[in-house]
Parts: C-alpha cells; sequence; structure tokens
DNA sequence: AACTTTATCAACCGCAGGCGG
DNA sequence: CCCGCCTGCGGTTGATAAAGT
C-alpha cells in the first residue's frame, strides 16, 4: 500500500497556469501568507495540488523575485558556488537574491555548461577537460558519475584541516591520496576553491543534508569508517604536518573574496587578493610566509572568536 | 513558406527529511 | 520508536520559441 497522493489528482489542474489562477494565488498569500501548501488550493479557489501552487508562488510569483538575465557577475558566483556545493540548487539560490534554485538549475543546464566547456572545463568536476588527475581516480563510469554528484573540492574538504570531524577521523589514505592528488595537479583556481569550501562551512552553506550526499556519494564508500559528523575548529598551527602539507590552501582567499567579491565589507582576507591569489605569491614576486587574517590565530569570523570548537548547527545562515 | 532542429524554461514527479501525534 | 503528513529538493519532461535549412 503505498503513500496518497498529495492531491486528487483527478480534479486538479495541470500544465501552464492561467493568468486567472496566478491572480487568485497571489490574492490568497497576499491575505494568509504562504504556508500550508496542502490546503491552500482548496482555501484559495484553485483546482492545483498543494506542490503546483507552491513551485508557481516560489519560481514565478514571488514579489521579490529578480527578473532578467543573469550578470556576468551572476555567472561567476554560481560557478563558484557550484564548484563549493554540487547541484545544490537551494543553496546556491540562497546566496544570489531574487534568483530561485529553479531558474539556477535551469540556466546552469543551458548557459554556464557550455560556457565551462568552452572554457576547457569540466562542469561537473571544475576541473581541465584534459586534466589527467581527473579521469586518474576514476575506474568505472559508476564513479565518474559519483564525481559529477560531488565536485573535487568537497572530497577535498572532508580533509582539509580547517573544517574537523567530530570524533575521529579516521579517514582512510585513499582520500588523504586523493587531495593531495587533487592539490598537485589543479592551479590556484582550486587552492581558492578548497579553501573557499573550508569557509562556506563556515557560512553555514554545508548543511547536514549534505550527509546524505557523501554516503551515497564516492566519499562514504572510498572511506566507510569515516565519521562526517561536521564540527568547526580553528585552523590548527603551522607547525602541524597536515597545516604544512596544506600551507597553500591556509593562504588562499577568503570566501568573500573568493567569490569575486573582494573589497567587501564582508572580506576577511586584509590583504591585496591579486598578490595571493596565485599561491601565495606577493607583488614582489616572493613566495609569501604570512598567513592571512582569515586563518591566524584569534580570526574573527562572523563575529566568532576562534579559539574554541564550534559545532557548524550553531551557525546561522548569513 | 514549410519543416526540422535546437534552446529555453515552467512545471511535474519521486524521493527524503523534518516533525508531530 | 513508529507512522503518516507535509514540505522542499533535485532530476526530468514537455511545451513553446527561436534559429537553421
Amino acid at each position: 500500500m503505498g503513500r496518497s497522493p498529495c492531491c486528487e489528482k483527478a480534479h486538479t489542474n495541470k500544465g501552464a497556469w492561467t493568468k486567472e489562477e496566478d491572480d487568485r494565488l497571489i490574492s490568497y498569500i497576499r491575505a494568509h501568507g504562504e504556508g500550508c501548501w496542502r490546503s491552500l488550493p482548496k482555501a484559495a479557489g484553485l483546482l492545483r495540488c498543494g506542490k503546483s501552487c507552491r513551485l508557481r508562488w516560489i519560481n514565478y510569483l514571488r514579489p521579490d523575485l529578480k527578473r532578467g538575465n543573469f550578470t556576468e557577475e551572476e555567472d561567476e558566483l554560481i560557478i563558484k558556488l557550484h564548484s563549493l556545493l554540487g547541484n545544490k540548487w537551494s543553496l546556491i539560490a540562497g546566496r544570489l537574491p531574487g534568483r530561485t534554485d529553479n531558474e539556477i538549475k535551469n540556466y546552469w543546464n543551458t548557459h554556464i555548461r557550455r560556457k565551462l566547456l568552452s572554457r576547457g572545463i569540466d562542469p561537473a568536476t571544475h576541473r581541465p577537460l584534459n586534466d589527467s588527475s581527473a579521469s586518474h581516480h576514476h575506474h568505472n563510469n559508476q564513479e565518474q558519475q559519483q564525481q559529477q554528484q560531488q565536485p573535487s573540492s568537497l572530497v577535498a574538504a572532508a580533509t582539509t584541516t580547517t573544517i574537523s570531524f567530530a570524533s575521529s577521523v579516521s579517514a582512510s589514505a585513499s582520500a588523504v591520496k586523493q587531495e593531495q592528488d587533487t592539490i598537485t595537479t589543479t592551479t590556484a583556481t582550486t587552492t581558492t576553491t578548497t579553501s573557499a569550501t573550508c569557509n562556506a562551512n563556515m557560512f553555514g552553506i554545508m548543511e547536514k543534508k549534505n550527509k546524505k550526499d557523501y554516503s551515497k556519494g564516492s566519499s562514504m564508500e572510498r572511506c566507510p569508517d569515516l565519521n562526517l559528523e561536521l564540527t568547526i575548529s580553528p585552523p590548527r598551527h603551522l607547525d602541524e604536518p597536515d597545516h604544512q602539507k596544506y600551507s597553500g590552501i591556509e593562504r588562499a582567499l577568503c570566501f568573500v573574496c573568493s567569490l569575486g567579491l573582494q573589497n567587501s565589507k564582508d572580506c576577511r582576507c586584509g590583504f591585496d587578493t591579486n598578490a595571493n591569489a596565485n599561491g601565495g605569491t606577493n607583488s614582489n614576486g616572493t613566495t609569501t610566509t604570512t598567513t592571512t587574517t582569515a586563518t591566524g590565530a584569534g580570526y574573527d569570523f562572523l563575529g566568532l572568536k576562534t579559539g574554541s570548537v564550534w559545532d557548524y548547527r550553531s551557525l546561522e545562515m548569513k
């Protein structure tokens, strides 16, 4: 016995919405607010299922929706967010005011995918199309598909030092090896991405739900003993071996800058991003050895001083 | 002008998680 | 703890428009 249908399909309209239906929905929500989608159609006098009403409102009728083409800045933001989050369209949409997950998903599939391909970048992995290391890890199509579901940066994030897993992080050697490969075979862009991933976690972008995706995806299968309960802790000291290994990452941009929002009030880098975007080389051409304020001791991230372990769940979405 | 192909995007569907009883 | 309801998400479909032949 299956679950009951969400609505009486025999008595519901499907397909494109009419102007009258839109008006009814708008006036009802204006009067009663959003929510209780299941009962809304009947109350509003609509022959639609609740899901359909919700979708219509969220994707089309909501007053705060931004209309018109995506800007170049939005394009780049979507690309960067996708490199961090994968196909988490709702999370990406949450970072783009006035845009919906459906809109961004469609835009990605129709425009950005091609844009990245034309740049020689695999839209699924955000790695160069001819990057041998990308295919090196994949022994079959199934793994490749899993990789598409899970951006490379997320794999890296699972083992970077800034994010520590609660209790034991018994990440298997294969996962560590994978990240090493990621770091050594990719460009400064990837370095930025990896750092941004850490910050994305701090922002609370990485939500619990992502654990589902890890468990479904390759990470969990490769590392069955990996505890994916996330907490956020201050960066480890430079002396620590792992930190030395990934020191290049730690010097990378803050999340805000990685999104192309340099000089923003939220920027925590506190240094010339251009000079550091190429892997920590300053304008004199000498390698910088100072870490950014974003990773230094006592760094104040979103008003939260480092010094104790944070639970990511306590962070509110910015 | 007629037809075919391609692009776009609104809408649908199934599934999973949260939550309350 | 279990069950069912509700909501939200992501993948997919299909209608329509635009471009090409």
